[in-house]
DNA sequence: TATGAATGAGTCTTCATTCAT
DNA sequence: AATGAATGAAGACTCATTCAT
């Protein structure tokens, strides 16, 4: 219905402006409690040009998540090394993350909103299922290549989106104060600790909590 | 003005018939698509009495998960032998969070509140700061064990705080299909793990991540 | 300010695709659910220059309602012999409207407007009041001509007006099913039947409804 | 989703003052041009409370159209003798819907609506097809007496329905100048003509327009 | 002439909260 | 304690119209 094609250069730098002054907002006071009015105002144009670019403030926020995690995959790729083993590989991946999402505060703000919404909710789960998906992919070949105990591979990938994601978090809210590369090489660690010691222990089916 | 005194036994429970109602209520669509009078309608009553009980709806909330902070807490007191070492107890910690978190499904959905408003984010921060503060006391007390390795305790701590409420997300998402007691104890391996193999490490202040 | 001369030959032709698209659009959404930006993309050209030919959305619509109704106009006057005495003229000319409309859907779709707006509302009531001027003033010359029974000629300008809408209005809508040769004769029918059969009778300041 | 459920007695008069306000508002702007602030206001009550009665401004319209085109129908009942043929009452039905409408201005007002929306525009056509289905009743019970001739039946019911609105309509913008009285009455006596007239005469299938 | 972009007043609707009884 | 009714601030979205090129 309402249209938003982008035509002109200066109609993308239009919409740039649009974005970045909504991340910045939702990273301030979050999605919800942002006003399109004020994205606007932030942008300095009228209310309703918001429509022109963008159908709905779903679309909007849609967009941000999906170029965040586009921008994260990116540099997760970009810091994998494709001749390594997948260890070796997850584990430069999770230091990639946690840089990138140290760098970008607002990576957090976005993922903060009230799941409630269903096309809210669609977004931020097709993004994580993806990245779910890569790190799952990565543990099996590292099972394969007995480099992983076996086991539930989904055990282990949720244990290192956790780790990622709550280190991060953690050092964003000041409570770990190291500078981000100790950081990102002890995550590092701690992942491939976590995924490779298991390898030689018997646990699993053994004993309560011994 | 709104006073809301429990003098009256049925009081009491009439108060409680809001909270479970809510509870019910946020736990199926969140806590801001929740409407009052949806509280009071399925707890039966009209919409004026919420009032009476609390002077808003974000009251209603902070008692909410301040109830649910408590009974984790007392769920992982319960489940930690006081004699034991403090590893042994962070890892009794941990497996009891794991269960009660998987046994209340209400929990995530009330952690799942947008952040933007400042009363909201303060009782959220509160509950798991105190949370926080129990493992990081642990963890201290391990490290002058000499059972856990020098450094920031905040750092194990994220660790510890993430692994505990990744895996049981995953498992309540149906990621992780493990009968509850099996993932429990495989975290329980998980969080020892990485918290005492680090101690027989060199790296932190190591090369990069070769 | 927008002037919108009609200069060029190709200027005329480009209002011309204009009028055609809105009356299209009218006729299938209704005028006030029709928006100008549907109109040039139907027209195929940018929103912009709706505002080279017309100065306001009213205004496009007004001059269809003039073009519609003058080609009505020019339909019955073609349809008249103007040597026929009055009576027969109308008939003429009735079922000359009844065809009219048959053939152009959109006739009532225009007319189907809210009269809120005064500037719409003047412009179908100056439409409407040139065809019953006509009609009356033929009503008055029937009189005079002693084929029509003295009285309020506005009452029988009334009635034949209702006619030829209410007819063709029904007949549109299908709840006439006949051939428009046939609709049209026997409105023809009814319309001089009620003007000159009033002739013979007596009652007017009649007995109520006996 | 909107409650409103009319417990109190004064709630049905609030509802009352609501509706009356809009009846009012309708007749002086049109229905699209009347903001619901606008009815509220004129009742003096708050912009919130209309949707503690009415979902939505179309079901208000839809509340009104449907009780004036019951208490049209009441006027048209009370005014048919039971007794009479079906001419007779087709007759006494006219009358009295033609003083019915000069008494409510409101009924036109209600019926200018644009039919563009299809919510609206089924309320309409619900309401008139009723009406129609009324009088096409009448119009066979006459034509199987005998009294109407033969043919679409439906082509004496639009000439009914059209006499009787249009008659109205121009005596309500003052185009007919005739006491109430005695329009009915003239308007009775053309609905009569126009039946039983036919019925001695051949055309129809006869020639065109002798 | 023609276009894409920009404007901003206007509207419905939602909902937490308050009030009279 | 309890209820139904009332309040009003707020916010997303629409769309005719205008503007710079």
């Amino acid at each position: 219905m309402t249209e938003s094609r982008l035509h002109t250069e200066h109609g993308i730098e239009r919409k740039q402006q649009l974005v970045a002054a909504a991340e910045a907002l939702f990273t301030e006071r979050g999605y919800s409690a942002t006003r399109i009015s004020d994205i606007c105002a932030r942008a300095g144009v009228a209310k309703g040009l918001f429509y022109w670019y963008f159908p709905t403030k779903e679309s909007l926020f849609a967009e941000l998540v999906r170029s965040m995690r586009q921008s994260l995959r990116r540099a997760q790729a970009a810091a994998m090394d494709a001749t390594a083993d997948p260890v070796t590989r997850i584990r430069q991946g999770s230091e990639a993350s946690v840089r990138f999402m140290a760098e970008h505060q607002s990576y957090f703000a976005l993922l903060d909103v009230e799941r409630a919404d269903d096309a809210i909710a669609g977004v931020l789960q097709e993004g994580s299922d993806v990245y779910a998906a890569d790190v799952h992919r990565l543990v099996r070949d590292a099972q394969e290549a007995g480099l992983v105990p076996d086991g539930e591979p989904a055990f282990y990938t949720a244990g290192i989106l956790g780790a990622v994601s709550s280190f991060s978090h953690a050092h964003r809210r000041g409570h770990i104060r190291m500078p981000i590369d100790d950081l990102a090489r002890m995550v590092g660690d701690w992942v491939t600790q976590a995924l490779t010691a298991r390898a030689q222990r018997p646990s699993p089916p053994g004993g309560p909590s011994r």
